[in-house]
DNA sequence: ATTCCTGTGCAATATAGTTGCATGAATGGA
DNA sequence: TCCATTCATGCAACTATATTGCACAGGAAT
């Protein structure tokens, strides 16, 4: 999703250390052009050189906390995880294919969302506005 | 949510027999004005008369399937549950507070969604787009 | 040198949902 | 009336995903 994103700097803007393994769970959760699951995430890494399953998700939960990465919930079990929005990356909505699992990334304009009336309305705090659109993918649907 | 609906005539609409357990489950879920998660909706039934937990896992996602309710994706790791969108009920985006794990429905109007562009380009199939608003409820935000 | 803090690993546990198999009630013939 | 079939349900075991508790190692601060 993001060549232009420099994953050191991402960290120190957040506040965080940016550790060997911070830096790893980064990458691949940024150089990837689609979300992807806790353990696809894991299975990458392990490719490389061991880490732990714990440790992923740790570092996850705290790149959330800190807003660097985005959680996004599935039509399935599990979470997936994308780029947080930032200067290189709007918000977008996603596409979750129910046969598959795969998530893809939709363009932002490919949905119009206007926010407007809720921020003027709601009485709570807004952390995050998500859209999910369910189906079937193009390749699954061929297949059937 | 919904006074107005006849639960069981809304399982015959759906081609689905009206047992005991699914017009239960039914109940719980319709009677309420915002989403459910199936251990809630079990706990619910289980006060009332015995039933299997399992049963009403069978029997919310046979109800799924046959379009009576709806799975609502959450912040968190359980799917919730509520009336699918009927004469009755506009599809409307709901409000998950991360701090307490309540949901609320939002009134149709409350987020502009014009889905149109995503119809005309989308090369899949799509079942359903899903608006969640993410963050802490006022009840939450007071207390804290 | 000692203390403290943080990141990581490992094992155990929790949570949510699913599967396989058995039973019992209802239905529909022979 | 008896048997076969079907389907809803229950129970136990299981899977997948995520979280917790505790230990330890390395660097920073005292």
């Amino acid at each position: 999703m993001c060549h232009q994103c420099n994953y050191k700097n991402l960290l120190s803007v957040a506040k965080l250390e940016a550790t060997a393994n911070r830096v790893r769970v980064l990458e691949v959760v940024g150089n990837n052009s689609f979300p992807l699951s806790a353990s696809d995430i894991y299975k990458t890494l392990e490719r490389s050189s061991r880490i732990n399953r714990v440790t992923v998700y740790r570092i996850l939960d705290l790149l959330v906390d800190h807003g660097v990465v985005d959680r996004i919930s599935t039509g399935g079990r599990a979470f997936y995880y994308g780029l947080a929005p930032n200067d290189h990356h709007q918000a977008h909505p996603h596409f979750y294919c129910k046969n598959c699992g795969q998530m893809d990334c939709l363009s932002p304009e490919s949905l119009n969302v206007d926010t407007a009336p809720l921020w003027k309305t709601f009485p709570g705090r807004i952390d995050k506005v998500e859209v999910r659109i369910d189906g079937i993918c193009k390749n699954c649907e061929k297949a059937e």
